[in-house]
RNA sequence: GGCGAUGUAGCCAAGUGGUAAGGCAGAGGUCUGCAAAACCUCUAUGCGCCGGUUCGAAUCCGGCCGUCGCCUCCA
């Protein structure tokens, strides 16, 4: 298979590029992860889902890649919900991460290759700050803290655009200890008393933005191909990122930039902040997984979405309706040298073209109709969709039929007793011991009483 | 105020010069014991508004209006 040529559009000059790696063939790309202090909503599962994707394209077109996804660990949002809590900083930080990592699983997002967490980053986090006090970009100010000193960057605000000095006026009028306001902390002092590590420059706690430059460091070395994240983390978290790896390194940072849009609540964006928000694990209840993803992907990633109630309910339509193709088999497996190539091809185009999932999603309803009017070689079809579906991150293991969830099967069970019941009543003892005989076979004894019907399981008698 | 997006049918959403993908919802039909699923047909002479460029514009240019994001923690 050639290689299509993937276009992406870079927010650093904002402008749709033609890719093209450090290496060939091979794609290093971070991607800003969660701050883990509180369950993840669906915002949050719109921007994992969309770089699971990019990578899981970057795959199937067989660049080697690696992935890495931090996990925020030190937060004053963590310390201040642990105080409430009346736990632990990092027991609250463990407990958001197992939630984390369940709600992923749910999506179908793949482990990252890496997922560095801040906690266990700190030396190269000192080692960082050591490096940018020595060549005159970070001050200590009196209190403790340590600046990145933005007037000696010259290159500040490849992101922000920004022209000239009198624009880059921040809305905090606070100083603190800064020397000036657009100065930002790389390490924020406090009191023995209070929650923080020990460091070269004191006890404290490190600034948000270091953490990914030090990481980044550490597991890529000075220069990546990508690094993404939501729209929100250009100004200012990315933009310092920037500042602090090229004045360390003097060299490029980041070749790439991609930024994913907002999911927005009745017009307004949704976040934890606003209360607007729609936690992953909540809308588990109502859709599944690949109906999540279908609404996330039925959009262009830069483009801001409205979540409703009915767009959801349309992606469960939507992905219900390519699953019901499935519905018979007992698995699918895919054979990657049975894929028809027209299709394939259209697949490989749009998703080369800045991800453009919308479009790719239509190739796969355009193969279930030929699927559905039992047009062409089924099989191939069928193997088609299925990897394009695979491609796409979706579950292919989540079965549409001939399954339902524990309520459902008690009911069933009950249906059942009660119309064995019913059968003695009318003395269809044929009918009442072909039931019971089911239910032994299965591993259960029936036990009758005036009370009514007992179930027993004999596994735990 | 600065920077950046965006406005396409009832809803969601593609489409950067050649005559409006796809999905959801809806209507009618085929099939069916009844359903479900599936299939067929229908659903924007028009893409915020007004001008301009062009043989030709949703697409380019200018103006206007609306919406959103960032500039403060945020995916």
């Amino acid at each position: 298979m050639k290689k299509p040529t993937i276009k992406l559009f870079n927010s650093l000059k904002r402008s749709l590029e033609e890719f093209i790696p450090l290496e060939e063939n091979k794609v290093s790309i971070y991607t800003c992860g969660p701050t883990v202090y509180d369950s993840s909503h669906i915002g949050h599962a719109r921007s994992f889902i969309v770089w699971d994707c990019w990578v899981r394209f970057f795959r199937e077109i067989n660049y080697e890649v690696k992935w890495a996804r931090n996990i925020t660990d030190i937060d004053d949002k963590i310390i201040n919900r642990s105080i409430q809590m009346g736990i632990e900083p990092q027991k609250l930080a463990r407990i958001e991460t197992y939630k984390y990592w369940k709600d992923m699983h749910s999506l179908n997002v793949q482990w990252p290759d890496y997922e560095p967490k801040a906690t266990e980053n700190l030396p190269q986090m000192f080692a960082f700050i050591e490096g940018l006090m020595q060549k005159g970009f970070a001050y200590q100010a009196e209190n403790g803290d340590i600046y990145f000193k933005v007037s000696v960057f010259k290159h500040y605000g490849q992101l922000k655009n920004i022209k000239n000095e009198a624009e880059n006026i921040s809305r905090l009028e606070n100083l603190n200890s800064k020397e000036n306001t657009c100065d930002f902390a790389l390490w924020k002092a406090f009191n023995k008393n209070e929650y923080g590590f020990e460091s070269p420059f004191g006890h404290g706690r490190p600034g948000w933005h270091l953490e990914c430059s030090a990481m980044i460091k550490n597991i890529f070395g000075q220069t990546i191909d990508i690094h993404g994240g939501g729209e929100d983390l250009t100004f200012p978290h990315h933009e310092n990122e920037i500042a602090q790896s090229e004045a360390l390194h003097s060299c490029q940072f980041s070749r790439y930039w991609i930024h994913n849009g907002m999911v927005l609540v009745n017009g307004r964006k949704m976040s934890k902040s606003e209360g607007n928000f729609i936690t992953i694990e909540s809308a588990l209840k109502n859709y599944s997984g690949n109906a999540i993803r279908f609404f996330v992907l039925s959009a262009h990633y830069r483009q801001s979405v409205n979540y409703t109630e009915e767009a959801l309910q349309a992606a469960q339509n939507g992905i219900n309706k390519l699953f019901q193709i499935f519905a018979h088999d007992e698995k699918i497996e895919i054979d990657k040298n049975n894929l028809n190539p027209t299709f394939m091809d259209n697949f490989y185009q749009y998703l080369a073209e800045d991800l453009n999932t919308a479009c790719a999603l239509s190739v796969t309803f355009e193969i279930a109709k030929l699927i559905n009017k039992s047009e062409g070689n089924i099989i191939e079809l069928k193997n088609t969709l299925a990897h394009i579906l695979s491609v796409l991150g979706f579950n292919l293991t989540e079965k549409l039929i001939n399954s339902c969830d524990e309520n459902t099967q008690n009911s069933i069970v009950k249906l059942l007793l009660d119309i064995r019941n019913n059968a003695r009543e009318v003395k269809n003892f044929q009918l009442a011991d072909q039931i019971r005989l089911h239910f032994e076979k299965a591993g259960y004894k029936l036990k009758d009483s005036a009370e009514g019907t007992d179930l027993i399981c004999l596994s735990k008698v």
